[in-house]
RNA sequence: GGGAGCUUAGCUCAGUUGGUUUAGAGCACCUGCCUUACAAGCAGGGGGUCACUAGUUCGAAUCUAGUAGUUCCCACCA
């Protein structure tokens, strides 16, 4: 068979990814095997896929492929999220390019356009992900708006109400002045921002003295109802009682006094404006103060401010800053640090706006999430969100749950036409409610359903109950089979978005954790440490690199530096040394399929020991390999396979067993080798399901069905660690050899001659065999006496000698053994001071004195053998 | 302003309850090789006062305190 020398994804993974799918091998349903379950963070329906889903699905796929190749009944469920805000305003600015309003259309008209965007663009990214080899489900693939989930999603909602948790109230919001909705504390993202801080001129009433006040934002002063001072402030005193006039706008305000005013800060004096901060709301409600709203919802000047109406916010203030200092009014204009709040989705930022919205109550539900995470039933990795995730919890406020958009679920409560309203499943219910509660004849055309929409994270909650039907059907088998999940792959960016609320509506909804450990992956960086972002366009696009590297390739190239929690800075080299190990491999395959094989040899005793080594060898990274991912150490896991790969297999074991150019191999060896390499596949597979997939139907003829995704990982024995160090012992003395090859300039192609000092017979002959033909040795001659004429080195405390026919460099090689003479003598004396410390022996443990004392020993072994050969050279 | 984490080779990171040589890996780097599987390769090599300071201990990269730098989270100082 002809094999190229350069493994080519493009012609593999398409292949065998349509092989899976017609096997149907993703596609779980329940029966008597321990299921394995994730569900995916479900992606932006209209998203494409970036680097961060790259890694988070790469690391599922990974421990779902495991766990199917462990025998589990392994289930990844895959979906999309209707992203409210996200997604309505990519429709607003495409019915925008129409020259179409969306309240001109209406909402039914509007969702119609919704739906159709979704349909267009929607599900790309699921299509991307089946490049990257995600072996997802998907039979069940999900959208967080379909059917049973908006319905799930309902049900909710009227079983929070109905428990009391759900409350309607104006409060002050996040509101987004771009997307025109109130968002979550959450949602807003504080920036640092250098700005100015500019001192105001407010005429006392009656008197020709000025008041200054320090504000941010001058352009709210129209919204001004009162001026602050701290009662205990003296520099203030004289402010007491007064009223003062706001300037530019001339209205006359109290002066009021409340502790929550900074001394220090300014000029002590603080503006009050009810409705457009927070604090000052709060000062308003305490003192009863007039509310006047001066902006738009869209952050431009509204009528009531009477002053700049239409104008922008950001437009206004330097305006009125104009405005102020032309009329004598600003004081001065310093700069100023301070954090200006922004939405995260349409980065424009916050207006603290009063309105009505819809809320829930967490108390119940942050004491219930509490618990698993902190008694261990739900683990972390790592372990250190588990405190920002109780301090979260500790300090939480009520959920705002409504949007004002339509792009999402429709609030289920409808408003009666006398006032007050019911909350109900469907309208049928509701209106049987209502002519309850009122009890008038009441019709369908009497109720108005709210308009506003739910919080796209009040659907995402329930996700891990919802994806298998378990809120309308929670006694059905699939959902008692599936659930609870078992890890969850995240970013830390959303614990609080997702995570948290999952094991609080778990907890509500199931009495039971929604998984049962969580892995938070690290945030994908660019080189320069930058997140990686479309605006900044540092970014690469995935199935580029797919295209470039491989899909096998961009995996290692993801898995290799992500431990958890970590952030990964992307490097495309990484994503090479992925591609370089599939050609590695491609080429030991190369070389397995070139041998002849002829049943009628015998296997050569290099061959016989390399089979001997390389089962314990392999046998030993198995344990290590398995240890690491049952600890998600899944870049140790796969550099563990890596070195074993490259190293031990290629480097050592292919090169121990090859017959010499032109002759053909014994069977045994053949039998072993393919075994080896099967298993070498079954351990990488998860990280690397393509090329081992082909590699493992190109290593031999196989049967229909017996394909490496769905066979089972290699039984773990016990290791023989004689062999291993041994063979260790070896590694040792060829390398020494190689160097003094390298050192010397003795070719390759030139055999030569090993001398061993084996007084007392000791020394182990059991891989002389592997030496000789490693490194090109005719004859290995054991001797009691330390030869002359002779390069030599040691191993442990073994002698070692290559003669030479030329005159040896007496002088280097002095120097060389006086070297670690030097060496091995600062080492005993490290040794010997421990040692001759009574503390240490009667203090330190037995089995490390013990070990002390046998480091002892064999530095002074190891000198006397030196000094013995430096006597031997000084002659 | 409060809290958490991090600081080990040029880069990215291991280093498990303090004690398997005087600290490891991958990549990068340097030297020599197109050796008949692989130059996307082979063989060899150099490179670190474990951020700093003080302490605990027979013994510290590892524990404690402080200092510096850095990252993240939370918070109503205009």
């Amino acid at each position: 068979m002809e094999i190229s020398s350069k493994y080519s994804p493009q012609d593999t993974e398409g292949k065998w990814y349509q092989h899976w799918l017609d096997k149907n091998y993703f596609h779980s349903t329940p029966d008597e095997r321990e299921p394995y379950t994730i569900v995916i963070p479900p992606p932006n329906v209209t998203g494409v896929l970036h680097m961060g889903h790259m890694l988070n699905n790469t690391i599922q796929d990974v421990l779902v492929r495991r766990a199917r190749m462990q025998g589990k009944n392994a289930c990844w469920v895959p979906g999309t999220d209707h992203a409210s805000i996200a997604t309505e305003a990519k429709v607003v600015n495409r019915l925008a390019q129409q020259g179409i309003k969306k309240t001109d259309i209406g909402r039914d008209e509007f969702l119609k356009h919704a739906w159709d965007w979704t349909h267009e663009h929607g599900g790309i990214i699921l299509k991307q992900l089946r490049r990257l080899g995600a072996s997802c489900d998907w039979e069940r693939t999900s959208f967080t708006m379909d059917e049973t989930r908006s319905k799930s999603v309902i049900r909710v909602f009227c079983d929070l109400y109905n428990k009391g948790l759900i409350y309607r109230g104006v409060r002050m919001v996040n509101w987004d002045p771009a997307a025109l909705t109130a968002l979550s504390d959450e949602e807003v993202i504080y920036k640092e921002e250098h700005s100015k801080l500019f001192y105001l001129r407010y005429k006392v009433e009656g008197e020709d003295t000025y008041a200054i006040v320090a504000t941010t934002r001058p352009e709210t002063i129209m919204g001004d109802t009162a001026m602050c001072i701290n009662p205990n402030d003296p520099k203030n005193e004289h402010l007491k009682g007064k009223k003062v006039i706001v300037p530019l706008v001339g209205r006359a305000i109290p002066v009021i006094e409340d502790e929550y005013v900074d001394i220090e800060f300014g000029t002590g004096c603080l503006k009050v404006t009810p409705a457009h901060d927070v604090n000052d709301y709060m000062l308003g409600e305490k003192y009863n103060l007039q509310s006047i709203n001066i902006f738009n919802d869209d952050a431009t000047i509204s009528e009531a401010a009477g002053m700049y109406v239409g104008m922008d916010r950001d437009a206004v203030r330097k305006q009125i800053v104009k405005d102020l200092d032309a009329a004598g009014l600003l004081e001065k204009v310093e700069d100023y640090n301070n954090k200006v709040g922004y939405s995260e989705r349409t980065h424009v930022a916050i207006e603290p706006k009063l309105s009505m919205q819809w809320f829930l109550k967490m108390e119940h539900l942050a004491e219930i999430a509490l618990k698993p995470v902190l008694e261990g039933d739900i683990q972390f990795y790592p372990s250190k969100y588990v405190n920002l995730y109780r301090h979260w919890l500790e300090n939480i406020k009520d959920w705002c749950i409504s949007r004002q958009l339509w792009w999402g679920h429709q609030i289920p409560a409808y408003y009666l036409p006398e006032g007050g309203y019911v909350v109900a499943e469907t309208a049928e219910e509701a209106l049987k409610l209502a002519i309850e509660k009122t009890g008038k004849e009441l019709t369908m055309a009497d109720l108005q359903q709210e308009s506003d929409c739910l919080d796209t994270w009040f659907s995402s909650w329930l996700w891990p109950l919802s994806l298998f039907d378990g809120i309308l059907n929670p006694d059905n088998e699939e959902f008692k089979y599936y659930y609870p999940t078992n890890d969850l792959i995240t970013g830390p960016d959303i614990i609080f978005f997702w995570v948290a609320r999952m094991i609080m509506a778990g907890e509500e909804y199931q009495k039971e954790v929604p998984f049962k450990k969580v892995y938070f992956t690290g945030i994908v960086r660019d080189k320069l440490g930058r997140k990686m972002s479309k605006s900044l366009g540092n970014s690469p696009d995935p199935i580029e690199l797919i295209d470039k590297y491989g899909a096998d390739g961009v995996r290692v190239g993801m898995m290799l530096t992500a431990p958890a929690g970590n952030d990964l800075p992307f490097d495309e080299a990484l994503c090479e040394q992925g591609r370089n190990f599939c050609n590695k491999m491609w080429n030991a395959l190369r070389l397995v399929k070139g041998w002849n094989v002829d049943e009628n040899i015998a296997q050569p005793e290099t061959a016989k020991m390399a089979v001997k080594w390389f089962e314990e060898r392999f046998q030993q990274v198995l344990q290590e390999t398995n240890d690491n991912l049952d600890k998600y150490r899944l870049s140790d896991a796969l550099m563990g396979i890596y070195k074993l790969v490259w190293d031990d297999f290629c480097s050592w074991y292919l090169e121990m067993v090859k017959a010499p150019m032109g002759q053909p191999l014994d069977t045994v060896t053949y039998n072993a080798t393919v075994t080896f390499f099967e298993n070498l596949m079954k351990i990488l597979h998860p990280f690397m399901p393509f090329i081992t997939e082909d590699i493992w139907h190109l290593l031999k003829d196989r049967n229909d069905g017996d394909d490496l995704i769905i066979a089972q990982q290699p039984a773990q024995k016990v290791v023989d660690n004689d062999i291993l160090n041994q063979f260790l012992f070896t590694q040792d003395v060829i390398n020494n050899i190689r160097k003094i090859r390298a050192e010397k300039n003795i070719s390759m192609k030139e055999s030569i001659e090993l001398i061993v000092v084996d007084k007392d017979g000791s020394v182990n002959k059991e891989f002389d065999a592997v030496i000789m033909k490693l490194c090109n040795v005719s004859s290995v001659n054991y001797v009691t006496e330390t030869p002359q004429d002779a390069f030599g080195f040691l191993v442990k405390a073994t002698e070692y000698f290559i003669p030479v026919t030329d005159n040896i460099d007496t002088e280097a090689e002095i120097k060389k053994l006086e070297e670690e003479l030097a060496y091995a003598q600062g080492f005993l004396k490290s040794v010997e001071a421990k040692l001759s410390n009574e503390k240490f022996v009667n203090g330190a443990p037995a089995a490390v004195v013990d070990k002390e004392r046998k480091k002892k020993s064999d530095a002074e072994a190891k000198i006397k053998v030196i000094e013995q050969q430096l006597a031997t050279l000084k002659k």
